[in-house]
RNA sequence: GCGCCCGUAGCUCAAUAGGAUAGAGCAUCGGAUUUCUAAUCCGAGGGCUGUGGGUUCGACUCCCACCGGGCGCGCCA
């Protein structure tokens, strides 16, 4: 039941110690190299030359002749002074083994021993529909809360609401205008205000339920109304488009919530005892500039409402005292001037330095026609990810958003998604998947039995090597997708895998009635790939069809 | 003007904490199926990694300058 470590971990260790045989002790690295230098390669004997102030081909000879042992085919000197080896076959099919025993735990570590963290991201103004940037947004949060709980993190992920300020009053009173056109009453919403057509099928639906209780009519308690009842209605069809993209969260938070609470009187009190805080023209002003190079922000304006920086550190004060030991806030690229002063605003608290991490991302633009479409919520004017999913599905939309790392920007071209459809490499993943699904009912219909685990000695031509080492590679991709905050490391990998699989299949003959011991060996091989892509798709949040 | 991010094949992107001959897909051209799904596989062409310097055994990767694009520099969020 003990699990075998990664291969390039068991050389490395090796390595490690005829290095500490001969008493030295230095970096080097293990890693897997380009085809025809064998299975892994390390620099040790580069690295090593000003430790051992000898040429690395040297030095190379001495290690190579303490190396040697079964686990080994070869290993050889190449070039400047590289070390290659090739593993033994009953190395590479042990992590066959492990795969098939381990199934959908495969990959599990528990680096993270429990740690209590929190993603925060797809936040968002409650005013209109999402957008393709928080289709992004939400596939690279989903993806990180996936990878982080496989690696022994207790996550937990949450939806900011940014329910409070004058874009919500904007919101209500355009509700209002809307409603009102529908008994003829004219009024204009003001240029700043939300001129979507969806407010109008909001309006009818108030109708609906109040009549003209409203009409002509408007006051400080009709506008408290209006924000309820137009926030609400955002939130749920906000739900309704998570639940199209397969998303889920743990909680909304609302900023509102923050003031009615007293949180961010708190805050304010504490900052003025610790004398962080000063008035000037009306406003109160934190003293950014005690703690970093930037400009003192205002907490609480003239008239008296408090900014959206002061709401969001009563936010992070908040999840600091539910017991977060670490957050994560996924926020576009247009947010990274918010970065320093919140982190100065932690720091002011006391909290640790990395109490907050922000993983920003690129924006995602929108080609149509060959012409780039600029989004904006107010005008009215956008792709709405709910459009989007109806036109490229679930899958593709999901696969799309996260293939490309965070940090470059996406230029999603709707003509080529909708009418390419099935170039999207999504398929070509999803393929091998159902390929071999098909193969497990053609082994049933030619009583070609499958015995798991069985015949796994008969592993080892050149494709099924390069299958059982990129099933290897797994557990590492995991680690590393979640440590740079990117699911693309998660979606090149299935597509190598995808890859080196169609290779296999496509030279070697997995069902042969003539040899039964043959056709079980693969038939687990390809089960085990099978398992490794499912889950990695699954982590993806992208299905794994049996058929297609 | 200042700050952050990005620049790799015609297009969309890789390149594993500085490594070997910079790789895939799409597109183009040419092949492969009487046998497990051809949504696949094999092959060909296509590159001064934006430009110029520097660091060292070695640079797409690190440093400096510049060019080009995105974003930010609110009592907006």
């Amino acid at each position: 039941m003990e699990g075998i470590e990664l291969i390039r971990d068991m050389i490395k260790e090796k390595i490690k110690k005829v290095l500490e045989d001969l008493g030295k002790d230095y970096e080097f690295k293990v890693e897997i190299p380009p085809e025809n230098f064998g299975d892994f390669s390390s620099n040790v004997a580069m690295v090593g030359a000003k430790h051992f102030r000898r040429p690395p081909r040297e030095i190379a000879m001495d290690l190579i002749e303490n190396l040697k042992g079964d686990e080994f085919e070869s290993i050889e000197i190449a070039g400047p002074g590289f070390i290659n080896f090739r593993v033994s076959k009953s190395l590479l099919q042990k992590v066959v083994r492990k795969v098939l025993e381990e199934k959908e735990r495969f990959g599990k570590r528990d680096v993270g021993k429990g740690t209590r963290v929190q993603f925060e991201y797809a936040s968002a103004n409650p005013t209109g529909p999402l957008t393709v940037a928080h289709g992004r947004q939400i596939v690279i949060g989903d993806t990180l809360v996936k990878l982080y709980k496989e690696l022994g993190f207790d996550v937990k992920n949450e939806v900011y609401l940014n329910d409070a300020g004058r874009q919500i009053s904007l919101l209500a009173y355009s509700l209002w205008v809307r409603y009102n056109e529908l008994f003829g009453v004219k009024n204009e919403i003001p240029e700043d205000g939300y001129k979507g057509e969806y407010l109008i099928n909001v309006a009818k639906k108030l109708k609906d339920e109040v009549g003209d209780k409203y009409k002509g009519k408007w006051n400080d308690e009709i506008e408290e109304f209006f924000k309820r009842y137009a926030v609400n209605e955002m939130l749920n069809w906000m739900k309704s488009t998570f639940e199209r993209m397969g998303s889920k969260f743990d909680r909304y938070f609302s900023e509102k919530s923050l003031v009615e609470d007293g949180t961010v009187n708190k805050i304010i009190e504490y900052f003025r005892r610790k004398d962080l805080v000063y008035e000037k023209d009306g406003a109160l002003w934190f003293k950014v500039s005690e703690f970093i190079d930037e400009d003192d922000k205002v907490l609480v304006r003239k008239d008296g409402t408090p900014t959206y920086f002061m709401t969001d550190i009563a936010y992070h004060y908040n999840k600091r005292m539910r017991g977060f030991e670490k957050v994560y806030d996924i926020w576009g690229s247009d947010h990274h001037g918010h970065i320093p002063r919140m982190k100065a605003a932690m720091k002011a608290l006391g909290f640790p330095d990395d109490f907050l991490t922000v993983v920003l991302h690129q924006f995602v633009t929108l080609k149509k026609g060959g012409k780039k479409l600029r989004m904006s919520t107010r005008a009215g004017r956008f792709i709405t990810l709910d459009e989007l999913l109806e036109e490229v599905g679930r899958d593709a939309a999901r696969y799309f958003f996260a293939r490309i790392d965070p940090s470059k920007p996406l230029d999603f071209d709707i003509d080529l998604a909708v009418k390419q459809s099935s170039d999207n490499p999504v398929y070509y993943v999803q393929y091998a998947h159902a390929r071999i699904s098909s193969l497990f009912r053609q082994a049933r219909e030619k009583k070609i039995n499958f015995i798991e685990g069985e015949n796994l000695d008969l592993l080892g031509d050149e494709y099924e090597r390069s299958v059982m080492k990129q099933l290897d590679l797994f557990e590492d991709i995991l680690l590393e997708a979640a440590q740079y905050y990117s699911p693309a490391k998660l979606t090149s990998y299935l597509e190598e895998l995808a890859h080196v699989f169609h290779i296999f299949y496509t030279h070697d003959t997995i069902l042969d009635n003539s040899n039964f011991e043959m056709s079980n060996a693969r038939l687990n091989l390809s089960k085990a790939v099978q398992v490794v892509i499912k889950k990695g798709l699954n982590l993806l949040g992208v299905s794994a069809p049996e058929k297609m």
